[in-house]
DNA sequence: TGTACATCAGTGAACGCGCGTTCACTGATGTAC
DNA sequence: TGTACATCAGTGAACGCGCGTTCACTGATGTAC
């Protein structure tokens, strides 16, 4: 939950990490296109350009907010696949992983595949992604026995899988009765992991 | 080319199409956020309220666009799958479809899975999207033999594939060497697909 | 422990912008007789 | 073939909006002595 800023009082205390708390929030409202600097301000009782103090403009945010993603997709990839001895089965607790990260955090999973990597991107969160890339790579490898190169199709292969099924989720694109509950989600998601063979 | 109004003649001739084909154009270079309505009349000549002639609102435009996606997917679809006798040949080709009209349509793409579904998509363009599932889920039964509903998960799960493929190819996530030539990603995908299993 | 001063974080007014949409209008087109 | 009239497509001015960003400012905080 966002603070909002304490009554009466100047300084906010966090406000760079509040904006980053409240940005999904609006995107979650509004759409990424409705996202604005100014109305994150507003529901943090701050003026509008308070948040200039913290980022230089609504583009450096975003990809704050996008490596932010990163940081978190891999610490629940991890988790997941925390005390899986056969690299398959932590192949597919990452993809699971994957999924579930897209549902539960569909703001940031939106802004991590949207942001344009024009170079302007912070060196810590250029390398979560990428830490997030590499973490599917090597289980890949480790799944596969392939290596020097040659995991790499199957890499993408793996990601397309996950990558697609989250999108097609976020987008209500599949039909109802697979989304009907958690369970029907999970289930769909074993199916479609199921079917990729490396 | 998206025709512009011939100097000195009051009527544009077909500004309806002429919008949908200019549309595409704006989105590539400005992004989905960057389309308005008054940037396409501009580029068409035209006043900036002369589109609201064809179209109800900037929202009926983007359904229109993505509807006129989707029967492009559905064409492309088809012919790439024409003459192939084993259905198995004919779901990879349209996965291979899939992927190069994302490629080649990236715009179209955009739209086509970004407009909110909110009941106000013409009655012709609702049908587009749903002839484009209903092409893959027919090609998804005869490829596995399964049907009576067990036929889904496969077809989610291809879908997923080739539409997780095309994603990370269009938001630029795919390594270089796969994306230098038409062949590398042609490559890939095949190498992709050959992972999947009914 | 107290004070001077530098630094930092937030303020509020202002600028300029492009947008979606509406409206009364006018020029062009087509159709009935 | 000609004419009257309805309909259609485009015009241009206008409204109201929220946005990103800048700027000179002020209140709060922390640090050196």
């Amino acid at each position: 939950m966002p603070t909002k800023k304490p009554r009466g009082q100047y300084h906010h205390g966090d406000l760079r990490a509040a904006l980053l708390e409240v940005a999904p929030a609006v995107i979650a409202e509004r759409g990424l296109h409705g996202l604005s600097l100014r109305e994150c301000a507003r529901r943090l009782g701050v003026s509008h350009a308070a948040p200039y103090r913290h980022f230089a403009d609504k583009e450096t945010l975003l990809t704050a907010l996008a490596g932010e993603g990163f940081r978190r997709l891999v610490r629940a990839g991890r988790e997941a696949m925390r005390g899986l001895a056969d690299p398959r089965d932590r192949l597919r607790a990452y993809g699971l992983a994957y999924v579930r990260f897209a549902l539960e955090h569909p703001e940031h999973h939106r802004v991590m595949f949207s942001c344009e990597d024009d170079g302007r991107i912070a060196p810590e969160d250029r390398a979560a992604g990428d830490e997030a890339f590499e973490l599917l790579r090597e289980t890949t490898e480790e799944a596969t026995g392939l290596s020097g190169g040659a995991e790499m199709p199957a890499t993408l292969s793996f990601w397309s899988l996950a990558h697609g099924l989250s999108m097609l989720l976020l987008d209500g694109r599949i039909p109802a009765e697979h989304t009907a509950t958690p369970e029907a989600v999970e289930a769909l998601a074993a199916s479609v992991f199921d079917r990729w063979r490396g």
